[in-house]
Parts: structure tokens; sequence; C-alpha cells
DNA sequence: ACACTGACTGAACGTACGGTCAGCATGGAA
DNA sequence: TTCCATGCTGACCGTACGTTCAGTCAGTGT
């Protein structure tokens, strides 16, 4: 019976989890007052506006996330590790996968730390020998924290698929970590085809910037079969 | 002038791009119809409901997916590049990637059948000296296609943190792909600390299935600095 | 005793929503 | 010509939305 949070925090809380449920736009203030145990009038009392409710949501995730990171880079340079074993976790992660994709600036600062921190630890791993030098050391963070972000977002379809919920225990994550991490380790593509890649996209760029002189006939720039 | 298409396909378009841009949510119906050119009237009379115009849009963007999917396995496991490079195919992939979250089970179903065709991909991939062999098979065509997928859905945040455009020509998103396609070619991580994680979360499964006995101290599956 | 403040509510307001309906053209079949 | 089906519209309906407002109540300082 005992609810320690104040009424203005117990309302940010019910639209975390309704507005990560079905969407803001899907969402009444009536709902979230219901939820919370509260009139609807109370919501506008403390927060003014629906909009600024949404926006109170994003600047307490972010608030949150930036608290709970810690420099886990080891299994997959995963960001969120910390958050997801917490005890708030799964509405607080659940609401950062929708809100990734409307493109609030607050959490579009937190994708850019997120990367940044990436990076860095990244680099460190290879002076410590964990993680493998690259040529890319910047777009390496991005497309791993891209690639992190993303399974997050498609949590649903990844438990769907392999019967884990990237939003709960950590330690029960095993079925997407452990093929995750193989592929990060060992990689998929070979060298050679990799090559290819490369040499394609270089020749692109050759083309773009001399876009007179002709080029040899090379439409599709993976073929395959390339041995 | 000329619009050779029928009221009902402009209609469908229209709320094609609409719930892209915005979500369903946030779309009215007469914003469909303007966009079209017809009357809300008629939106209703052609489709019965909001949500039933919404289906219609899941099933086309199904149906064309299937049409256009192709076995373009070298460059990064994407299922959806013969998609990219065809003039219809930002829109789609716009509402694509905004509809992967809300759990329709048209795009339930396109995801498992990518999923099953990245398998038969790398597979026949592997058979060539292209791709890798793995001890996972099936998850790993899971991992690839949820990353893949990932990325498309967090298009916004890759456009700006690598000024390359996922949802345009496929021809300029190397700013994405080569560093993509170097991860998944040599790896991130190195072996023993991709050896400490197996060995991690097997000890969990062993803890799992004898929850009684005793296991040595080792409450942080990622120690990161074993070497 | 009074005044003031902030949390809080029930009722209401204006609006924009999804959906309905009667009816108007057009056009091919009878 | 009559008929009905189809594509289509403007006007309308009930509702649920975000927001406002007047006012209650408890606490606090004076």
């Amino acid at each position: 019976m005992a609810d320690e949070r104040t009424a203005r925090e117990r309302i940010r809380d019910a639209a975390l989890e309704l507005f990560a449920e079905a969407g803001v736009a899907a969402t009444p203030v009536r709902a979230v007052a219901a939820r919370a145990g509260v009139s609807t009038a109370l919501v506008m009392h403390h927060f003014g506006s629906k909009d600024a409710l949404r926006t109170a949501c994003d600047e307490h995730v972010a608030a949150t996330v930036r608290a709970r990171k810690t420099a886990s880079v080891g299994a997959g340079a995963d960001p969120l590790a910390a958050l997801r074993a917490s005890g708030d976790g799964p509405p607080l992660l659940r609401y950062l996968a929708r809100t990734l994709l409307d493109g609030a600036p607050q959490v579009a600062d937190l994708v850019d730390e997120m990367v940044a921190d990436a990076q860095v630890y990244t680099e460190a791993g290879v002076g410590t020998g964990v993680v493998r030098p690259t040529d890319f050391p910047r777009e390496r963070a991005v497309v791993l924290t891209i690639w992190s972000l993303g399974s997050l977002v498609l949590h649903e379809h990844v438990s769907r698929l392999l019967g884990t919920d990237l939003l709960g225990d950590p330690r029960s994550t095993g079925g997407y970590t452990l093929p995750a991490t193989e592929v990060l380790t060992r990689g998929v593509i070979t060298e050679p085809s990799y090559q290819q890649v490369r040499a394609a996209f270089a020749a692109l760029d050759a083309e773009r910037t001399a876009p007179d002189q002709e080029t040899p006939d090379q439409e599709t720039p993976h073929r395959g079969e390339g041995r």
C-alpha cells in the first residue's frame, strides 16, 4: 500500500510504461492518470501538457541510462548491460526502444554519447588485447552501437525467433549473446569477399570523383561466386 | 496530371507515406484522404476502417518485399538490397522500419522468411567459400537479419552519425557498409575473450540445471581484463 | 484568527477524430 | 428506357481527446 514515490513520479513512471507499450500518440493522458491513480487534471498541473510529459520521460530515461552506464565491452560491446540487470530496467528499455524512432533530441544525444563511449572502450580494449584493431575506429563504434540498439528495438522479433528476451535478466540472454559474440569474434565473411566489397566501393568513389572517364563493366558490386 | 493508379492505390500509397512519417496512430484518415486527393468517405468505402487500411499497407509491403527479394549475401547479408535500389524503395522501407515495432503479423512472417532465406544463403556461401562456417547456423542467420533490420529501423541515427542514408541509393551507403563488412569479416573480439563469454554462459547453464551445488565465485560474466 | 500556497479533483469546453449516411454521377446490362 | 452496380462526395454523428477552470483541502507561516 505504501508507495514512497511522489505523485509526480508515479505519473511519470505510469507514462513511461504506457508510452512504451503503445506509443505516445496512442496513449491518452487519461490512461496515464488512471494508471498513476490520480486525476487527469493533476497530470496537467505537474507537467503542463502531454508533450511536456513526454519530454520529461525522455529526460528521465536519458538521465537514468547515463547514471547506470558502465564500461562493459567484453560481451559484445553492450552499453546497456548494467541497465538490463537493474530492477527498473525493462520499462525503461522498452521506452527507449520506442523513442529511438521518433527522433527526440534527448535520445539522439544519448545515442551519440553511447557511440563515443563505445569508441573509447573498444580502443582501450585494443590496448589490453580484448578487442581487435580496426581501420575505422569511429565508424566501427557506430556500427556496434547501432546493432546493439537495433536488437533492443526489435527485441520482440528476437524473442519470437530465439526465445530470448533481451529486456530481461542478462544471464538468460545466451540464445542471442552466444551467436552474436561468435559473429563478432570469428566473422561471417571471408577475407577475399571483403576485399571485393572494398574494391567495389573504391571503384564507385573513383567513378564519382572522375565521372567522365569510362569505367569497366561492373554493374553488380558483389559477385558472390568469386573464389 | 495523368495518374495511372486507381484511387484505391493512391489512397494506399498515401497512407504508406504518412504512416511511415508519423506513425499510424498519429496520422488521421483525413490526412491520408487529402494526400490522395479524395474524400475521407472514399477511404472508408474502399478499406472499411483505418485499421483495415493499415493491414492493407502491411500486406502490400510484405508482398512487394517478397517480390523483390534476391539472393545477395555478399555485402553483409543484406536481404533488402534489391528493394533499396528500386524506385519505390524509400517509402516502403520507411514504412517497414516503422511497423517492425508494433508487431503486425504480416511483418513478423516477413521477418521469419528473411531469417530462413538468410540461413539458406549463408549456408550456400559456406559451400562456395564466401561465408565462414558457424556453430549456430540458424541463430547466426537471426542475428545477421536482426542487425540488418535494426540498422534500417535506426536509419535516422545512422544518417546523423555517419552521414549515410541507408534508405537511399545503395551505392552511396559505403560509410555504413564498409565498417560493417570489416566487422563481419575480421571480427571485433579476440578469440580468448569469446571463450570467456562461452565459458561464462556454460557455467550459468550448469548452475541452472543443478542449482543446489555450490559454484565458484563468478558474479560478473565478462571480466574484460583477463589476458 | 487570518492569509497564502501547493496538491489535487470533478466537471466542463472546444475540437478533431473515426465512422455513417443519403445521394449524385457514370456506365454497362436488360 | 429502365435498371442496378460502382466510384465518389458533403454533411453529419457520437465520441474521446487535450486542455481549462473553479474550487476543495491540508499544511504553514503570521
